[in-house]
DNA sequence: GACTTTCTTTACGTTAACGTAAACTTGTTT
DNA sequence: AAACAAGTTTACGTTAACGTAAAGAAAGTC
């Protein structure tokens, strides 16, 4: 007996609602087992919501994550097409990710400094108000 | 004199639709300035085009672009509590940027494995079928 | 001067990814 | 038995980010 959870186990350890991934059914992402009307999700329903998950953090639709899971389970019995298909969309995420570890490199460098300018301008302020408040020799 | 850039050279070079960038101004992350009715671009224009963009890629809205440009340009002439915000909203981004970073690092090691079971599969395919042209001492 | 191209504004349409509400079942706690 | 929690289906509403179409102005070309 492996483990399973319910909808809201699930809901709260990944922080997403209900209603969502019920979503992600309607969308078959995911294909949990039912007890009566009760839906129980296996831990292979679980990873595959962590990876719906990161593919959504990744700006992935859920369209395309289905059409990455779809893939990845013809591959198992796959013909010679199907296994290029899949390397060539494995080449076009590759692709996508570099892109994408680019960008956000440049951003992290703006990011940094921006916040080296931000530090400095406050810095100044801080240096204004020190000397409002002791004006010694001046003109 | 510093160069400027009509909408359709824009629209090309960073291959998006003329619609987008007007919608872009629509949403005040771009304020073009005009000959008659006509936009004209600056390279400053064009910087905050290719920003947009890049952050887009990163998964940002419009609006949270939007934030961060104009916090930016608050932060020049800025009081003590908008740099403050402006520092809190850097390390937001900067924490999201390394999710993101964990992420993509997690997903090419995916992809990296998946790749190497696609060659595998298709090696076993055509182990079979170099077996089936010769069927020599079988059995 | 008619044509074509490039630009403009205005405005309605569309898609993805849920939110929200209503009405119902099932199990369990008081 | 009544109430409550957690689950269900059905269905309409919402938001972001454009697409698309209509109708017209401005400028260059044949």
């Amino acid at each position: 007996m492996s483990k399973t959870y319910s909808i809201s186990e699930l809901a709260t350890e990944f922080d997403v609602t209900t209603r969502s991934i019920r979503f992600y059914e309607d969308q078959e992402l995911l294909r949990p087992a039912r007890r009566g009307q009760t839906r129980i999700y296996s831990s292979k329903d679980r990873v595959r919501l962590k990876l719906t998950l990161r593919g959504k953090r990744l700006g992935l639709s859920l369209a395309e994550i289905r059409e990455l899971f779809e893939l990845w389970d013809e591959t198992r019995s796959g013909s010679e097409k199907q296994l290029q298909l899949m390397l060539a969309k494995i080449g076009e995420r590759r692709a996508a990710l570099e892109q994408q570890m680019k960008d956000i490199t440049m951003v992290q460098l703006e990011l940094e400094s921006a916040e080296i300018r931000c530090r400095q301008a406050l810095e100044e302020l801080n240096q204004k108000r020190s000397d409002e408040q002791r004006p010694r020799a001046s003109g």
